[in-house]
DNA sequence: TTGAAAGCGCTACCAT
DNA sequence: ATGGTAGCGCTTTCAA
């Protein structure tokens, strides 16, 4: 590999040179700048960024911490946040915590050892505290730590709009799935549904799950017709588990949407492959990536009045697990 | 942040000494390797990957390249080399090329700049002339350049393992669904259940497809059923496409297995989630990124006796989209 | 067994 | 407008 070095004595001029058109600072004369430009392209020359981010003590890479990436919501997120720090000039350093905190420390002490300039986290840490120490900037993406800058999707209108729509779609006998207690946005999903729902004139019950794993997801299908046979309206606590849950009904020889109408959360991209098609929530996963990383961006180039905290909308898609409202 | 200076200072000892208790090489005395190791604890000292790299001259990163996460074959693949390379110490440099050549030169750039030890790669670009001037270890994960030491798995034998489970289920009018023709392991299967097909006692028709993207696969769905109506077996290229198949032939009143069977190809979590459950050629995508880390860890240790060309066998799930084979 | 110092490739300051 | 050079934090000779 060429260094500046090679470029400085194949051009006729000094290091400092070389950096200044490099860089595009100082003073460079048009023909000098010339020769040098030439000389790079000659020699194939690119600069060498890690001694570059040593001198600077910060490196061009931002740091993201994901749960799983084999969760298919995650990697829409992950691309918005890779798309628009791309347009940055940033690169990405990715890890997958899995829910496990001596994980989570080792890819954020790794981030730190190799002098990122931010880090997006989307882990479901409870505790914050990893993050405390950090002179970096930290946003958070899909969580809501108190204190801290984060992007996330309003969980609580979700569940309400998802209860609203059973309601008034005619279901009577609903069944609120419970997704995992240590993810907050579930939980407020969960907690916006409940709100609704006890405030509507319809009987509900409420089947708690403890993962969103798609192994599991059969498992609370069948747990939930086992234990609520005449459900007539699911809200489920993601896409994966009302995925499922469709299937078995199916199975069943339920029909759908008559006989039992499934709201569905986040709106992944085989949702609208189920058959019928999944009617859901919708988060903007890859917007709230985007978001996120502008948001770390504004906040890396130290700009004045960053808004701290950005809430996207979710929208009701109105496919074919539900009835149409006239129908009723 | 802690320099080595600050704990050597602080030990009373030299920054060389430091070192060689951090990276456990030379004499060091005992007392002395526990006075640095306390002080190290204290400062909560922990060694700049930087400027380690700059020395050295390679950094402990590995680039990886994927065509789009947000397939969800990917994810697997990227777990499998993930777990893989940080069992080795390593972390991941992640970057999805779009099958965009000048996304992709820019990634290997990114990577050659930060100094990675290693590249994983598996794009589906056609010439791998990008490659060959780095004097990097380079790893092709589902795809098979010739020359390079690549990971992937036996598509061939998957497609004629898909034919034949078909006809030996009595479809008799099959539709076999190419893939995208720059896709190498599309052509594999393709090529492999073609020429079973050719020599079966069925009829069959070819449907060509130009991508794997979920926007599209309702698409060919459609255009699948409006050429072909009488269709009885399906092949598909993936299994996005094939469950999208699924539940086009459910809408047009199709029964699944009777009157239409459905084989995908790759085994995507989703596919057991389908209604009915997908039956599809598993492809082992998880060990599939194993290997390929494994392997590029072997070379970048300079092992001796490498396998360069590593085939990973698929298997025939059998689930609810094929009749049992008594059956026919 | 330990320390001093060179040097990895770059940027930025201070000269000129 | 250009060059010389210190120094980013580390590893590794070479000497002691």
């Amino acid at each position: 590999m060429a260094t500046i070095r090679d470029v400085a004595k194949e051009a006729g001029v000094s290091v400092a040179t070389v950096s200044r058109v490099l860089n595009d600072n100082g003073y460079v004369g048009a023909d000098t700048r010339k020769r040098v430009m030439e000389t790079i392209k000659h020699l194939n020359y690119s600069p060498n960024e890690v001694a570059r981010s040593l001198y600077k003590r910060e490196s061009r890479l931002i740091g993201l911490l994901l749960p799983d990436i084999t969760n298919p919501f995650f990697p829409q997120l992950a691309r918005g946040v890779e798309d628009e720090v791309n347009r940055s000039g940033f690169r990405l350093l990715l890890g997958n915590s899995d829910e496990d905190a001596t994980k989570e420390l080792d890819y954020i002490q790794t981030f730190v050892q190799n002098q990122v300039v931010g880090i997006i986290s989307a882990t479901n840490n409870t505790d914050s505290d990893n993050y405390k120490e950090l002179d970096l900037p930290v946003v958070f993406l899909d969580r809501t730590p108190k204190n801290y800058p984060s992007v996330f999707a309003d969980g609580r209108d979700g569940g309400r709009i998802a209860a609203k729509a059973l309601v008034e779609r005619g279901a009577t006998k609903i069944t609120l799935i419970k997704g995992p207690a240590h993810v907050q946005p579930a939980q407020d999903r969960f907690q916006g549904a409940l709100s609704e729902l006890s405030q509507a004139a319809v009987d509900f019950s409420v089947l708690s799950t403890t993962s969103y794993a798609f192994e599991d997801a059969k498992k609370w299908a069948e747990e939930l017709f086992a234990k609520y046979p005449d459900t007539d309206g699911v809200i489920s606590s993601n896409d994966i588990v009302a995925i499922a849950i469709l299937h078995e009904a199916l199975r069943l020889g339920r029909n759908i949407p008559e006989d039992v109408q499934i709201i569905g959360f986040d709106d992944i991209p085989q949702s609208s492959l189920s058959y019928p098609s999944l009617s859901t929530i919708r988060q903007p996963a890859y917007e709230m990536g985007q978001e996120a990383a502008k948001l770390l961006i504004r906040m890396i180039k130290k700009e004045q009045e960053i808004e701290q905290t950005i809430q996207l909308p979710v929208t009701l898609v109105e496919r074919n697990t539900t009835r149409k409202v006239d129908e009723k």
